[in-house]
DNA sequence: CGTAATCTTGATGTTTTTCAACGGAAGTGG
DNA sequence: CCACTTCCGTTGAAAAACATCAAGATTACG
C-alpha cells in the first residue's frame, strides 16, 4: 500500500462517533468486542485515492471521519460520481473481491477497515450486523434512485439547489441545529466534483451557482462558504415537492 | 382492492420458476415450506398500477412472470423511471409501510406474496432470506449506479444502444441463446416508456432508434420486434467497456 | 512572489427539447 | 364491414438548455 497514510489509532468502540448509525449500530457489547478484535483504521489525506475500480479489495469499512466519492469513469473520461461517503456509511461489498468504483478521499479521512475473510465471517455468526447493512444497502438505494429523478429530469438550476439542500440539511443535522434560521455551511466538494454528482459541466455548475446569488437564494462568502436565507426558497428552486430528503 | 385480477393459483414452490433467483434462493425445504404457508399470488394486467407512490403497501413481493416498473414523479409530471423489474426482482421493503415510488405492470404480471408482518416475522427468524435479500439489493444498488452514468454523461445515442443491449443480454440469457448469431427479441416498454427510463423524450427515443435502423445497426421488423446483426457493434454505440453489464 | 489550482464569465456550437403535424394499427360501436 | 377514435410512433422546424472553447480573476500555497 504505498504512499498511504497509516494510523495505528485505537479506539474503544463504545466511545466510536459513527458507533450507532454505521454497520455495527445494533451490534450487542460482546458482538461489539469480537468486531474490536478484527477491526483497524486508515487514514488518506484529501485528495488521496482509497482504491481504483477494478483493484482488488481485501477490506471493507466504515467511514468514521471525513468524505469520499465514489466515481465511475468512461474510457473516454467521462466521470459520473455515484455515491457521496458520509461518517458511518459502508464502503465495499461483501462477498465481492474487486473494487466496483473509484474511491477518493474528498477531505482527510479515517476509516474503520475491517479485512474482508473475518469480516464475512462474523456476518454469518452475527445477524445484527448483516441486518443493519441490510437496512443501510435499502437507504443507499432509495438514495441512488433520488439522484437517477435528479440526473434524469431535473434541469441544471434545479441540480444545483437540490445538491445545496441536501448538503446544507446534512450539515444542519450533524451539528444539531434548531430547525428556524439561516443556515450556514461550507461546501465539501470543489466545482468539477458537483459537475461530476451532478452530470453536468464545472461551467455550467459555476454559472448556476452565480445565479443563484445574484437573486439572493443563496450567499456566498469566498467560494465555498455559503449562507442560505430561506431554505424553502431553495427547496422551491429544487423542485422537490416539499419535505422529501434523501437523508432520513 | 378495486378492480384488480386477483388469483389463487397455488403453485408449489419446488416447481416456481424462480426458485433459484428470488429471495428464497437460499432456503432449505423446511424454510421453504413456512414460506410457502403464508404466500398468495397476484395477478395484474398490462398497465394496470400495482401502488402508488406514499400509499400503505401492506405486502411485499417477488415477480413471478412479466415486467413491472418502478417510477418517480414530480409535481409537474416529469417521470423518471428507477427501476425495471424482472422476474424474481424484489418488490417492497421489510420496515416500510409506504410504498416509495408507483410501481406498475408493463406487461401482464403475475406476484408472489407475503404479508409484511409474517415476512419479516420470518427475516428474523430465518437468516437465509435476509442473507438472500442483501445479496439481491447490492445488486440492484450496483444497477442503479450504472444507470446514473446512463443518465448523467451518456449521449442519447449511447443511452438508446444501452437499453437495447441490456435488453437483448436479459432475453439471451432468459431463452439460454447460444453466444453467437442475430439477437432477436420483442422490446417490452413504448417509446415513452423508454424515454421514462433513459431520462429524454419520447421524440429523441424515436428519432435515436430510427437512426440506428438506418445505419443497420439495428433491424426493426414493426414497432418493437428487434434484431441485433452484430452484438459488438451494439456495444460499441453504448459506449461501455465492452464487458459490463447490469446482469450478472 | 510566483505558480498552480480553482473559479468565473463570455462567445459560440451542439444536443436535446418543444411544438406541431401526420401515419398506421387496434379497438369500438353502429 | 366501416367510420371513428385512441394509442403509439415518426418526422420536421424552431427554440431552449447545456456544452465547449477561450480568456481572465481569484485563491491557495510553496
Amino acid at each position: 500500500m504505498p504512499m498511504q497514510d497509516m494510523h495505528l489509532v485505537h479506539h474503544e468502540c463504545g466511545d466510536c462517533p459513527i458507533r450507532h448509525r454505521a454497520v455495527c449500530a445494533r451490534c450487542e457489547a460482546d458482538e461489539l468486542s469480537r468486531l474490536e478484535q478484527i477491526k483497524y483504521y486508515r487514514s488518506y489525506q484529501a485528495g488521496q485515492t482509497v482504491v481504483w475500480s477494478g483493484d482488488r479489495m481485501d477490506f471493507v469499512a466504515s467511514v468514521v471521519s471525513g468524505i469520499a466519492t465514489l466515481t465511475q469513469t468512461m474510457e473516454d473520461g467521462r466521470r459520473q460520481m455515484v455515491g457521496l461517503l458520509l461518517p458511518s456509511d459502508f464502503v465495499g461489498r461483501p462477498g465481492r473481491s474487486t473494487a466496483a468504483y473509484d474511491v477518493t478521499a474528498t477531505t482527510d479521512l479515517v476509516m474503520c477497515c475491517f479485512r474482508k475473510k473475518p469480516f464475512e465471517d462474523m456476518m454469518l455468526s452475527t445477524p445484527h450486523i448483516g441486518q443493519r447493512l441490510l437496512e443501510m444497502t435499502l437507504d443507499e438505494l432509495d438514495a441512488a434512485r433520488e439522484w437517477m429523478l435528479l440526473l434524469g429530469r431535473k434541469t441544471a438550476r434545479e441540480k444545483i439547489a437540490s445538491l445545496l439542500a441536501i448538503i446544507a440539511r446534512r450539515d444542519a443535522t450533524l451539528k444539531l441545529k434548531t430547525a428556524k434560521g439561516p443556515l450556514v455551511f461550507d461546501l465539501p466538494l470543489t466545482r468539477e466534483e458537483m459537475a461530476d454528482y451532478l452530470g453536468l459541466t464545472l461551467e455550467t455548475v459555476s454559472r448556476q451557482i452565480s445565479a443563484l446569488r445574484r437573486e439572493g437564494i443563496i450567499l456566498l462568502d469566498g467560494k465555498r462558504h455559503v449562507t442560505i436565507p430561506d431554505f424553502d426558497l431553495l427547496l422551491e428552486e429544487a423542485g422537490d415537492d416539499s419535505d422529501g430528503g434523501v437523508l432520513g
